[in-house]
DNA sequence: GCCAACGTTGGC
DNA sequence: GCCAACGTTGGC
């Protein structure tokens, strides 16, 4: 299993938004980055953790953790004319953008962007880089143990399922 | 609102 | 295939 970080303006989807969803579940829709589809489409699995982001917020950082629920499938917004997210060249027969399903395992505290450079343990995470705007990146395993257990005092347990 | 970073587009 | 122009992201 992979672990990954994941991006939301508050303002458009934040995590009370997911805690008040349906199964306290949502699809992942409006990626329009190849990189990030690709990270969805070819490498995110079932069971996969995820930090949720808030980001272009007074407050940008982690607040909480989710679970890939459901497999990559071609997101529905793309064909939708009406939306945001409509792409006039992709078809049913040849979709150009997916998305997986992410579960809310748990709220956290705020683990602030500023928090997050200050430890060097973490210096290599992608979303700390300056410039970087992927809004689904990786999250090398390290890098999530030491946010879980030292920043968070979750137990290995409940941040990940399997060892 | 500014600006750096960087992905995308389109002319050639 | 190159690359300049343009648009978007996102922290500050």
């Amino acid at each position: 299993m992979r672990y990954w970080l994941m991006k939301s303006e508050p303002g458009e989807f934040s995590i009370d938004d997911l805690e008040a969803a349906p199964r306290r579940t949502t699809p992942w829709t409006g990626v329009r980055n190849y990189q990030a589809r690709n990270f969805m489409r070819d490498l995110m699995q079932v069971g996969d953790r995820a930090f949720f982001y808030h980001s272009s917020c007074p407050e940008p950082g982690i607040v909480g953790i989710v679970e890939v629920a459901a497999p990559a499938y071609p997101d529905p917004t793309q064909f939708d004319a009406g939306s945001p997210y409509y792409d006039p060249k992709a078809t049913p027969e040849n979709p150009r953008w997916f998305n997986v399903e992410v579960k809310l395992v748990r709220k956290t505290r705020l683990v602030a962007l500023k928090e997050l450079k200050q430890h060097p343990e973490l210096a290599s995470m992608q979303v700390l880089r300056p410039g970087n705007r992927l809004s689904i990146t990786p999250v090398d395993p390290r890098e999530w143990k030491f946010i879980t257990q030292r920043l968070l005092g979750l137990s290995g347990e409940v941040a990940s399922p399997c060892p």
